[in-house]
DNA sequence: AAAAAATCACCCTTAAGGGGGTATTTTTTA
DNA sequence: TAAAAAATACCCCCTTAAGGGTGATTTTTT
């Protein structure tokens, strides 16, 4: 048995007191090294696939190109590394934009930096780390309307809707007449007040019915 | 000040070992009462509104009604309870399911003990623990495909597609002519390869384009 | 036993969507 | 700074998949 190869981590944060905080600490109490830092991604641009990290640690909120848009960029430049947000913002788009930008993890600026190398080791194995908070607005932004006025079959017909599945195809998958989804999207229809495919996406989306 | 009274923990879990494990071990090492435990949601349905719990552990693999199933039905029973689920499935339909029906948390059954009581710590405080596979797999579901054949804009128009508006309706949204959207509406269905609103909404749920 | 949910059928009508072609302006990138 | 890519806008034509109305039987739940 050998020992593992340091895993190496980049830092892109606007703010110098908190990048060279994180870089310190992460340096002086952890198995990693970070082996760059940067205060934006136009800075890091050029840079940074010669930096090899295996780790970025990219902040939001970043002059020039924000971290959401670095995100996929990034990705293209170093396509293996793994990029854990940490930003003041907790909006649900902003989350959800970066986690489905690739990002691996997220945290809050507040989280201390012991939470935040765990969370450096999690991604290294596979994680998918994230602080309480974000992950609650997660799980929240998966959660169905628990009072949906539809029935089970009717919520099951919306689904395949919203996928854009035809009644032909809707048929087929539940093994009944087209005639029977039509009645079903017709019910549907009028429990939602809607009279169209389009708003009854619209506001299945809306009220999370599916 | 005084002291919060302890919060009240329910267990529905058929392995009569494991279940006898998790009441004893969160009874004497944590400041959590298990004030009661059932084999299944059947056995627990009637009774277990009596035993006003604050959380409930709840295992996916039941006799009678699985634990998906019992989810919205216990939240209608208890709607201010928190649900941890505890289970060997982990594939991302079986995860994504617990979380649109109304589960606080989701941790696989090798679980320490010790996470599962930092879980209901978590829950309890308005967070939503996952272990770290499972927050990988939920992350992962949540992700864009990196290599879209779609422009910016395209991917947008095909967004907003996906939630059911029309071309007018789009239009009116990015302030531009709705002859706009159909070039580019266009544009994407070659890129596509399809030739339908219908498809292009399937083509993208399916390669993660929005 | 009653109510709710799910199933199937026939008629009739049209708006929204889709195909083809062309062209200018703006932005990005090499 | 020249070339390429992306975004914008218009015109003509055509058809199909979707929506509205009405009625009825069977299965499942309560």
């Amino acid at each position: 048995m050998y020992s593992q190869p340091e895993s190496r981590i980049v830092i892109i944060e606007d703010d110098q007191t908190i990048r060279e905080g994180y870089a310190y600490l992460i340096n002086h109490t952890s198995p990693y090294q970070v082996v760059a830092t940067y205060p934006s991604f136009d800075a890091a641009k050029h840079k940074i696939s010669k930096d090899q990290p295996d780790v970025i640690i990219l902040d939001i909120q970043l002059p020039g190109t924000n971290g959401i848009d670095a995100l996929p960029l990034l990705k293209k430049l170093l396509p293996q590394v793994y990029i854990i947000m940490l930003t003041v913002y907790e909006t649900e788009k902003t989350i959800l934009d970066a986690l489905a930008n690739g990002a691996s993890g997220y945290f809050t600026k507040n989280t201390p930096t012991a939470k935040l190398i765990e969370a450096i080791k999690d991604v290294l194995n596979g994680g998918g780390p994230m602080s309480p908070d974000v992950a609650k607005t997660v799980i929240l932004s998966l959660q169905k309307n628990p009072d949906s006025p539809l029935t089970k079959r009717e919520t099951q017909i919306l689904e395949l809707i919203t996928i854009g599945k035809d009644r032909g195809q809707i048929a087929k998958e539940l093994f009944i007449e087209v005639e029977t989804v039509k009645t079903h999207t017709k019910n549907i229809y009028t429990k939602l007040n809607v009279n169209s495919k389009a708003e009854a996406i619209q506001v299945a989306k809306d009220k999370r019915l599916v």
